[in-house]
DNA sequence: ACTGAAATTCTTTTGCT
DNA sequence: AGCAAAAGAATTTCAGT
């Protein structure tokens, strides 16, 4: 990817509303020219979207866990992902390496939902959880430096 | 939080960009009201900001992984937050409940820019790492539904 | 690919209920 | 808190280089 191009998504990653007035500004280019290369990055999949950045606290979600799942039985195929997509309190999703298969990320209002979310994750999904509580997040989601 | 603003939230969720005028429309307020509610939820920080979302494999950082990290001296103030803020790799840091102390998530473009980051997070805030690596991502990021 | 300008739409302010 | 209308700014389109 080119640098221009590169500087425009690290402007929008700390302000996603920012003008293409003011993105031209900051690179240099006329607005038609920042809205092109903006169009261009949105067509090929590099700009997924645009959201809003929440206080999950404020916003009734001040709960936030890791849970590491397991298939109960490793000879079937497994596909917990889709099992657990539609359980909203379910933030992400990794597939990973190492002796779990999967970690999750999710968010609940407070350790009861947390059980019962965990109870509603091992039927779904037929698997074993392991549960880390997360007590603050210094920081989160910060923008790639470019 | 009332009703009308989690709506107004969960649609900037899927879409930071929607404009007054159709979040008016979705929520059965007009513009001028929706706008009014917008600023209210800024002011109190229920959001927090707007932010572009990438495809990080586009951008040149195919490679997410979780570290886990635990001081290598239990007995002095742990300030790893802190000493590993200026490292642009790490995305997110979480303090956990648990063996360890926290879990950063981190993005890197190969295997060999993991190995490097490793040494400059030891180093810097002199911590054993356990590291995850990320296979890939079902979902991730995914807007609370409400 | 970038520029500049015109047409359209959205944001923002203000006054009123 | 909400609505409506007016002013200002941004988005979007288009012709030209």
């Amino acid at each position: 990817m080119e640098d221009i191009d590169r500087k425009i998504v690290a402007l929008l990653m700390r302000d996603g509303r920012m003008s293409y007035t003011d993105l031209g500004k900051s690179t240099g280019l006329s607005t038609s020219a920042v809205h092109q290369r903006v169009r261009r990055l949105e067509e090929r999949g590099v700009i997924r979207g645009y959201a809003v950045v929440v206080d999950h606290e404020a916003v009734g979600l001040p709960l936030t866990a890791f849970i590491s799942i397991k298939p109960i039985d490793p000879s079937q195929p497994d596909d917990s992902p889709d099992r657990l997509s539609g359980i909203p309190e379910i933030e992400a999703c990794y597939s990973v390496a190492g002796d779990e298969s999967y970690i999750l990320k999710v968010r609940v209002g407070r350790p009861a939902d947390l059980e019962d979310l965990l109870a509603r994750i091992r039927s779904s999904a037929n698997v074993t959880t392991r549960t880390t509580i997360v007590l603050s997040t210094p920081y989160e989601n910060r923008p790639m430096t470019a």
